[in-house]
DNA sequence: GGTGAAATAAAATCATC
DNA sequence: GATGATTTTATTTCACC
Protein backbone atom coordinates (compact mmCIF):
# COMPACT_ATOMS: atom_id res chain seq x y z
CA UNK A 1 0.00 0.00 0.00
CA UNK A 2 1.38 3.37 -0.84
CA UNK A 3 2.11 5.71 1.37
CA UNK A 4 -0.82 8.31 1.65
CA UNK A 5 -0.94 11.06 3.93
CA UNK A 6 -3.88 13.43 5.35
CA UNK A 7 -3.02 16.20 2.53
CA UNK A 8 -2.93 13.39 -0.21
CA UNK A 9 -6.26 11.65 1.02
CA UNK A 10 -7.74 15.36 0.69
CA UNK A 11 -6.05 15.74 -3.02
CA UNK A 12 -7.06 12.38 -3.84
CA UNK A 13 -10.83 12.48 -2.57
CA UNK A 14 -10.99 15.97 -4.25
CA UNK A 15 -10.11 14.97 -7.39
CA UNK A 16 -12.00 12.05 -7.54
CA UNK A 17 -14.93 14.48 -7.16
CA UNK A 18 -13.96 17.09 -9.96
CA UNK A 19 -11.02 16.31 -11.77
CA UNK A 20 -11.07 19.86 -13.70
CA UNK A 21 -10.44 22.29 -10.62
CA UNK A 22 -8.03 24.48 -11.63
CA UNK A 23 -5.13 23.68 -9.37
CA UNK A 24 -5.11 26.71 -7.68
CA UNK A 25 -8.68 25.47 -6.45
CA UNK A 26 -7.47 22.65 -5.45
CA UNK A 27 -4.52 23.96 -3.24
CA UNK A 28 -6.96 26.31 -1.85
CA UNK A 29 -9.24 23.13 -0.73
CA UNK A 30 -6.64 21.13 0.89
CA UNK A 31 -4.88 23.71 2.49
CA UNK A 32 -1.59 23.88 0.96
CA UNK A 33 0.47 26.44 -1.77
CA UNK A 34 -0.15 26.15 -5.67
CA UNK A 35 3.38 24.74 -6.28
CA UNK A 36 3.27 22.53 -3.44
CA UNK A 37 -0.16 21.30 -5.02
CA UNK A 38 1.41 20.57 -8.40
CA UNK A 39 3.93 18.63 -7.09
CA UNK A 40 1.79 16.67 -5.00
CA UNK A 41 -0.03 15.64 -7.59
CA UNK A 42 2.25 15.01 -9.63
CA UNK A 43 3.89 12.63 -7.47
CA UNK A 44 0.35 10.78 -6.50
CA UNK A 45 0.60 10.24 -10.86
CA UNK A 46 3.86 9.18 -10.82
CA UNK A 47 3.48 6.24 -7.55
CA UNK A 48 0.34 5.14 -9.53
CA UNK A 49 -2.44 6.33 -6.49
CA UNK A 50 -4.10 8.53 -9.17
CA UNK A 51 -4.22 6.38 -12.71
CA UNK A 52 -6.19 8.85 -14.98
CA UNK A 53 -8.47 11.88 -15.53
CA UNK A 54 -11.64 10.53 -16.77
CA UNK A 55 -15.03 12.64 -17.84
CA UNK A 56 -18.40 10.94 -17.39
CA UNK A 57 -20.99 10.38 -19.99
CA UNK A 58 -24.96 10.29 -19.68
CA UNK A 59 -25.66 6.58 -21.19
CA UNK A 60 -28.95 8.00 -21.81
CA UNK A 61 -28.06 11.12 -23.10
CA UNK A 62 -26.38 8.28 -25.62
CA UNK A 63 -29.01 6.26 -26.73
CA UNK A 64 -28.38 3.75 -24.19
CA UNK A 65 -31.28 3.42 -21.87
CA UNK A 66 -31.00 -0.27 -20.93
CA UNK A 67 -28.35 -1.53 -18.78
CA UNK A 68 -27.94 -5.35 -17.55
CA UNK A 69 -25.93 -7.71 -16.02
CA UNK A 70 -25.17 -11.32 -17.71
CA UNK A 71 -23.54 -14.12 -15.63
CA UNK A 72 -21.98 -16.29 -18.05
CA UNK A 73 -20.80 -19.69 -17.77
CA UNK A 74 -17.59 -20.88 -20.02
CA UNK A 75 -15.89 -24.04 -20.35
CA UNK A 76 -13.34 -25.80 -19.97
CA UNK A 77 -12.56 -23.56 -17.50
CA UNK A 78 -8.77 -22.97 -18.65
CA UNK A 79 -6.85 -19.85 -18.83
CA UNK A 80 -7.05 -19.92 -22.87
CA UNK A 81 -10.78 -19.97 -22.61
CA UNK A 82 -10.69 -17.73 -19.55
CA UNK A 83 -8.69 -14.91 -21.24
CA UNK A 84 -10.41 -15.60 -24.90
CA UNK A 85 -13.49 -15.01 -23.28
CA UNK A 86 -12.61 -12.15 -21.34
CA UNK A 87 -10.84 -9.79 -24.04
CA UNK A 88 -13.83 -10.89 -26.22
CA UNK A 89 -16.19 -9.38 -24.18
CA UNK A 90 -14.39 -6.14 -22.99
CA UNK A 91 -14.29 -5.62 -26.66
CA UNK A 92 -17.66 -5.41 -27.44
CA UNK A 93 -19.11 -1.53 -27.90
CA UNK A 94 -22.02 -2.67 -25.80
CA UNK A 95 -19.91 -3.82 -22.80
CA UNK A 96 -19.19 -1.70 -19.74
CA UNK A 97 -17.29 -3.99 -17.63
CA UNK A 98 -16.27 -7.47 -17.53
CA UNK A 99 -15.61 -9.41 -13.86
CA UNK A 100 -13.82 -12.94 -13.87
CA UNK A 101 -15.24 -14.46 -10.88
CA UNK A 102 -14.42 -16.94 -8.25
CA UNK A 103 -17.11 -19.38 -7.02
CA UNK A 104 -20.51 -20.66 -9.19
CA UNK A 105 -20.65 -18.07 -12.50
CA UNK A 106 -17.76 -17.59 -14.27
CA UNK A 107 -18.09 -14.20 -15.33
CA UNK A 108 -20.06 -11.54 -14.95
CA UNK A 109 -20.69 -8.56 -18.23
CA UNK A 110 -22.21 -5.29 -17.36
CA UNK A 111 -24.06 -4.15 -20.91
CA UNK A 112 -25.55 -0.94 -22.02
CA UNK A 113 -27.81 -0.81 -24.69
CA UNK A 114 -30.72 1.21 -26.44
CA UNK A 115 -33.52 -1.01 -25.84
CA UNK A 116 -34.76 -4.79 -24.27
CA UNK A 117 -35.31 -5.36 -27.74
CA UNK A 118 -31.07 -4.55 -28.19
CA UNK A 119 -30.63 -7.03 -25.29
CA UNK A 120 -32.23 -9.76 -26.55
CA UNK A 121 -30.30 -8.95 -30.17
CA UNK A 122 -26.91 -8.78 -28.53
CA UNK A 123 -27.21 -11.82 -26.65
CA UNK A 124 -28.15 -13.84 -29.78
CA UNK A 125 -25.82 -11.78 -31.73
CA UNK A 126 -22.88 -11.98 -29.52
CA UNK A 127 -23.15 -14.70 -27.11
CA UNK A 128 -25.27 -17.39 -28.63
CA UNK A 129 -22.65 -18.08 -31.72
CA UNK A 130 -19.93 -18.91 -28.96
CA UNK A 131 -18.74 -22.58 -28.27
CA UNK A 132 -17.30 -22.08 -24.63
CA UNK A 133 -20.48 -20.28 -22.86
CA UNK A 134 -22.36 -23.41 -21.80
CA UNK A 135 -24.77 -20.54 -20.23
CA UNK A 136 -26.11 -17.24 -18.90
CA UNK A 137 -28.64 -15.65 -17.18
CA UNK A 138 -29.50 -11.59 -17.53
CA UNK A 139 -31.04 -9.80 -15.26
CA UNK A 140 -32.44 -6.25 -16.21
CA UNK A 141 -30.61 -2.49 -13.78
CA UNK A 142 -33.23 -0.63 -12.73
CA UNK A 143 -30.93 1.67 -10.83
CA UNK A 144 -27.30 1.60 -10.28
CA UNK A 145 -25.58 3.87 -8.06
CA UNK A 146 -21.86 4.47 -8.34
CA UNK A 147 -19.43 5.99 -5.48
CA UNK A 148 -16.78 8.05 -7.53
CA UNK A 149 -15.05 8.96 -4.25
CA UNK A 150 -13.00 5.87 -2.80
CA UNK A 151 -11.20 6.50 0.08
CA UNK A 152 -8.61 4.24 2.18
CA UNK A 153 -10.49 2.37 4.88
CA UNK A 154 -10.02 4.23 8.34
CA UNK A 155 -7.89 1.49 10.15
CA UNK B 1 -31.22 11.30 -26.93
CA UNK B 2 -29.20 14.07 -27.27
CA UNK B 3 -27.65 15.33 -30.62
CA UNK B 4 -24.50 14.54 -30.81
CA UNK B 5 -22.82 15.20 -34.48
CA UNK B 6 -18.96 13.71 -35.21
CA UNK B 7 -17.04 16.50 -33.67
CA UNK B 8 -19.21 15.59 -30.50
CA UNK B 9 -18.90 12.52 -30.61
CA UNK B 10 -14.77 13.06 -31.06
CA UNK B 11 -15.03 15.30 -27.71
CA UNK B 12 -16.65 12.73 -25.86
CA UNK B 13 -14.44 10.21 -26.92
CA UNK B 14 -10.87 12.33 -26.06
CA UNK B 15 -12.51 13.20 -23.04
CA UNK B 16 -13.43 9.79 -21.29
CA UNK B 17 -10.11 8.73 -22.42
CA UNK B 18 -7.91 11.51 -20.86
CA UNK B 19 -10.35 14.56 -19.15
CA UNK B 20 -7.09 16.89 -17.94
CA UNK B 21 -5.52 17.34 -21.52
CA UNK B 22 -5.91 21.30 -22.45
CA UNK B 23 -8.26 22.99 -24.48
CA UNK B 24 -5.36 22.86 -27.17
CA UNK B 25 -4.61 19.82 -27.31
CA UNK B 26 -8.14 18.60 -27.38
CA UNK B 27 -9.00 21.28 -30.23
CA UNK B 28 -6.03 20.03 -32.14
CA UNK B 29 -7.38 15.82 -31.32
CA UNK B 30 -11.06 16.60 -33.17
CA UNK B 31 -9.78 19.37 -35.33
CA UNK B 32 -11.14 22.31 -34.41
CA UNK B 33 -10.02 25.60 -33.09
CA UNK B 34 -10.04 26.23 -29.38
CA UNK B 35 -12.32 28.50 -29.05
CA UNK B 36 -14.85 26.36 -30.59
CA UNK B 37 -13.98 23.19 -28.65
CA UNK B 38 -14.48 25.44 -25.26
CA UNK B 39 -17.94 26.85 -26.67
CA UNK B 40 -18.78 22.60 -27.77
CA UNK B 41 -17.58 21.13 -24.79
CA UNK B 42 -19.26 23.68 -22.70
CA UNK B 43 -22.42 22.91 -24.35
CA UNK B 44 -21.94 18.70 -23.58
CA UNK B 45 -21.93 19.96 -20.05
CA UNK B 46 -24.82 21.92 -20.50
CA UNK B 47 -27.10 19.17 -22.23
CA UNK B 48 -26.12 16.75 -19.73
CA UNK B 49 -24.13 14.32 -22.23
CA UNK B 50 -20.83 14.87 -19.93
CA UNK B 51 -21.85 14.94 -16.30
CA UNK B 52 -18.72 14.90 -15.02
CA UNK B 53 -15.04 14.79 -14.43
CA UNK B 54 -13.13 12.01 -11.93
CA UNK B 55 -9.32 10.99 -11.28
CA UNK B 56 -8.83 7.23 -11.13
CA UNK B 57 -7.41 6.08 -8.49
CA UNK B 58 -5.79 2.64 -7.94
CA UNK B 59 -7.48 0.39 -5.22
CA UNK B 60 -4.29 -1.70 -4.59
CA UNK B 61 -2.40 1.60 -3.94
CA UNK B 62 -5.24 2.65 -1.19
CA UNK B 63 -5.14 -0.72 0.72
CA UNK B 64 -7.89 -2.39 -0.83
CA UNK B 65 -6.39 -5.66 -2.58
CA UNK B 66 -9.77 -7.78 -2.60
CA UNK B 67 -13.07 -7.11 -4.68
CA UNK B 68 -16.13 -9.25 -4.49
CA UNK B 69 -19.52 -8.96 -5.88
CA UNK B 70 -22.35 -9.40 -3.27
CA UNK B 71 -25.85 -10.47 -4.22
CA UNK B 72 -28.55 -9.74 -1.54
CA UNK B 73 -32.23 -10.75 -1.24
CA UNK B 74 -34.28 -8.13 0.27
CA UNK B 75 -37.39 -8.50 2.08
CA UNK B 76 -40.32 -7.66 2.09
CA UNK B 77 -40.31 -5.83 -1.68
CA UNK B 78 -41.31 -2.92 -1.53
CA UNK B 79 -40.29 0.61 -2.15
CA UNK B 80 -39.15 1.65 1.30
CA UNK B 81 -37.07 -1.60 2.03
CA UNK B 82 -35.40 -1.33 -1.65
CA UNK B 83 -34.51 2.50 -1.36
CA UNK B 84 -33.39 1.96 2.19
CA UNK B 85 -31.14 -0.80 1.68
CA UNK B 86 -29.72 1.44 -1.16
CA UNK B 87 -29.09 4.23 0.52
CA UNK B 88 -27.50 1.91 3.47
CA UNK B 89 -25.42 0.45 0.82
CA UNK B 90 -24.59 3.28 -1.00
CA UNK B 91 -23.12 5.23 2.08
CA UNK B 92 -20.42 2.40 2.81
CA UNK B 93 -17.40 2.88 2.51
CA UNK B 94 -16.18 -0.34 1.42
CA UNK B 95 -19.18 0.00 -1.41
CA UNK B 96 -17.97 1.05 -4.87
CA UNK B 97 -21.22 0.51 -6.62
CA UNK B 98 -24.88 -0.65 -5.80
CA UNK B 99 -27.78 -2.36 -8.85
CA UNK B 100 -30.78 -2.64 -8.37
CA UNK B 101 -32.26 -5.98 -10.24
CA UNK B 102 -35.07 -6.99 -12.08
CA UNK B 103 -35.48 -10.74 -11.23
CA UNK B 104 -34.30 -13.28 -8.84
CA UNK B 105 -31.77 -11.24 -6.80
CA UNK B 106 -32.84 -7.91 -5.77
CA UNK B 107 -29.49 -6.08 -5.21
CA UNK B 108 -25.77 -6.66 -6.44
CA UNK B 109 -23.03 -4.74 -4.23
CA UNK B 110 -19.67 -4.51 -5.59
CA UNK B 111 -17.53 -3.94 -2.47
CA UNK B 112 -13.39 -3.20 -2.30
CA UNK B 113 -11.78 -4.14 1.18
CA UNK B 114 -8.02 -4.42 2.16
CA UNK B 115 -8.20 -8.83 2.69
CA UNK B 116 -10.33 -11.74 2.25
CA UNK B 117 -10.80 -11.26 6.40
CA UNK B 118 -11.99 -7.97 5.77
CA UNK B 119 -14.36 -9.15 3.18
CA UNK B 120 -15.23 -11.29 5.65
CA UNK B 121 -15.25 -8.71 8.73
CA UNK B 122 -17.79 -6.51 6.47
CA UNK B 123 -20.34 -9.64 5.58
CA UNK B 124 -20.93 -10.06 9.86
CA UNK B 125 -20.75 -6.16 10.72
CA UNK B 126 -22.64 -4.83 7.63
CA UNK B 127 -24.40 -7.12 6.50
CA UNK B 128 -25.71 -9.57 9.23
CA UNK B 129 -27.52 -6.82 11.71
CA UNK B 130 -29.95 -6.00 8.58
CA UNK B 131 -33.26 -7.39 9.40
CA UNK B 132 -34.70 -7.05 5.58
CA UNK B 133 -31.82 -9.03 4.25
CA UNK B 134 -32.74 -12.42 3.67
CA UNK B 135 -30.30 -13.49 2.24
CA UNK B 136 -26.83 -13.15 0.22
CA UNK B 137 -23.94 -14.67 -1.80
CA UNK B 138 -20.51 -13.76 -2.05
CA UNK B 139 -18.27 -13.94 -5.31
CA UNK B 140 -14.48 -12.67 -4.73
CA UNK B 141 -13.26 -10.77 -8.09
CA UNK B 142 -10.82 -12.68 -9.87
CA UNK B 143 -10.41 -10.07 -12.41
CA UNK B 144 -12.08 -6.39 -13.25
CA UNK B 145 -11.91 -4.76 -16.50
CA UNK B 146 -13.99 -1.50 -16.93
CA UNK B 147 -14.12 0.36 -20.35
CA UNK B 148 -13.77 4.08 -19.61
CA UNK B 149 -14.64 4.85 -23.09
CA UNK B 150 -18.53 4.44 -23.92
CA UNK B 151 -19.63 5.81 -27.32
CA UNK B 152 -23.58 5.81 -28.85
CA UNK B 153 -23.99 2.69 -30.75
CA UNK B 154 -23.89 3.16 -34.32
CA UNK B 155 -27.14 2.65 -36.19
C1' DG C 1 -21.64 27.97 -35.97
C1' DG C 2 -16.73 28.77 -36.50
C1' DT C 3 -12.43 31.51 -36.17
C1' DG C 4 -8.14 34.19 -34.69
C1' DA C 5 -6.11 37.82 -32.15
C1' DA C 6 -6.08 40.20 -27.73
C1' DA C 7 -6.81 40.12 -22.84
C1' DT C 8 -7.07 37.49 -18.73
C1' DA C 9 -5.81 33.69 -15.88
C1' DA C 10 -3.46 29.69 -14.72
C1' DA C 11 0.53 26.44 -14.65
C1' DA C 12 5.29 25.54 -14.15
C1' DT C 13 9.87 26.71 -12.64
C1' DC C 14 13.23 27.85 -9.39
C1' DA C 15 15.87 30.30 -5.95
C1' DT C 16 15.06 30.58 -1.11
C1' DC C 17 13.53 29.32 3.48
C1' DG D 1 9.35 19.43 1.93
C1' DA D 2 7.03 23.91 1.27
C1' DT D 3 6.77 28.62 -0.46
C1' DG D 4 6.10 32.95 -3.42
C1' DA D 5 7.91 35.69 -7.22
C1' DT D 6 8.70 35.12 -12.10
C1' DT D 7 8.37 33.15 -16.60
C1' DT D 8 5.83 30.44 -19.63
C1' DT D 9 1.65 28.57 -21.22
C1' DA D 10 -3.27 28.05 -21.52
C1' DT D 11 -8.05 29.84 -21.24
C1' DT D 12 -11.52 32.97 -22.35
C1' DT D 13 -13.66 36.69 -24.76
C1' DC D 14 -15.26 38.98 -28.69
C1' DA D 15 -15.43 41.38 -33.17
C1' DC D 16 -15.53 39.37 -37.67
C1' DC D 17 -16.32 35.80 -41.21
Amino acid sequence: MAYVDDIDSALVRELQANARQTNRDLAAAVGIAPSTCLERVRLLRDRGVITGYHADVSLTALGREVQALLNVQVRPLNREVIEGFKAYAAGLPEVLSVFVLAGGDDFLVHVAVPSVEGLHGFLMDRFSGRREIVGFRSSVIYQHHRNRVIEPLGG
